[in-house]
DNA sequence: ATACCCATGTAAAAAGTTACATGATTAG
DNA sequence: CTAATCATGTAACTTTTTACATGGGTAT
């Protein structure tokens, strides 16, 4: 039942940024976070139960509680352990991707099939592109900038180049199946 | 997200390629293949069960069995579900960035150990894109070209551009780290 | 003979998603 | 009043990894 991977992190961390319920948690995994990390109810209310029993986390009592919210706080031990798992090494990244798993399988008569794909990924990307254009206009235009901006700039930074590249990848591909026909 | 379900159609993509023990199917997952999909032991062979179970596969009966060896062929029946799960739209991908979630959590006072992990992840990234022009080299100076080289130069050029994304996002980081000393 | 790969397979644990149950509060 | 949303939580299920058990073949 204890968990031990980076869920307990992942949760520990949206908890060094402030106080909030896991309802609140849920909502930085399904907004900033969303492009490189999620995390579903069934992950998040557990691990709370978990990051509490090991002192890691402490129910804050705020003087209005909003509907039945239970709002969690970080102890300076959570703040601890949270730092010590921040500088470890991270593990190996283990990485999936179908778009990739069917291109490799694909033959030179799927050649319709894949540029389809090809082509649908393309549109995703792009809107993918729109959301982080307008995440970076939104961290710019702040008038009183958070000391971690420069931190999510850099994560801003990655979405971008890496959502260019694939981008980069499915027109040369296209491309090139257009040419073979 | 999406639940895949794409184990069994990852081994059967190997299965469309040649006739393969569970044995030789893993040496794909960790080959070709390993820098965008791999499935353990405890995935295949189960899967190779099912898939038989399934009529997709059946066992093939080569005249010298090396060891306790057991091939596996792939059936007309696989081959066409194999196609059909070809040409269908592929699922949401679910991205975990342990990097980026470490990055993203950081505040200022982290520079220093984020510096590290990007320094590190540089080293990574660099022996990666040894790897895969090494694979482009081999490749490319293959004499009988196999008619599946075009779709294997595709993701392995997806691999190249986007290790390069990584790799000029972790240069630019550290030197915007660096200046901020 | 003894080590060391080759090779198959499974049990158990861990990680993660989905679907549902429950109830409070707010907007129209 | 009623529908939508806010909010917590869990049970069941699927997926995936890890560790182990087993035994054959090969080289020294």
């Amino acid at each position: 039942m204890a968990k031990s991977g980076n869920t307990m992190f992942a949760v520990l961390g949206v908890l060094t940024k402030g106080v909030y319920s896991g309802y609140d948690i849920k909502k930085h995994f399904s907004g900033s976070l969303h492009h490189f990390w999620s995390e579903s109810y069934g992950q998040i209310y557990p691990a709370l139960k978990e990051l509490v029993a090991q002192g890691y986390a402490v129910e804050a009592s705020t003087p209005i509680q909003t509907r039945g919210q239970k709002k969690y706080q970080i102890t300076p031990e959570g703040m601890e352990h949270f730092r010590k798992w921040l500088s470890a090494p991270i593990g190996a990244l283990n990485y999936r991707d179908e778009l990739l798993l069917k291109v490799f399988f694909a033959t030179p008569q799927d050649k319709e099939v894949i540029r389809g794909l090809f082509e649908h990924e393309l549109g995703e990307l792009t809107n993918a592109m729109e959301v982080y254009r307008e995440q970076q206009r939104a961290l710019i235009t702040q008038k009183q900038p958070p000391e971690d901006l420069p931190m999510w700039m850099l994560t801003l930074n990655y979405g971008i180049l890496s959502t260019e590249a694939r981008l980069q990848w499915c027109k040369e591909s296209i491309e090139w199946l257009n040419q073979q026909r």
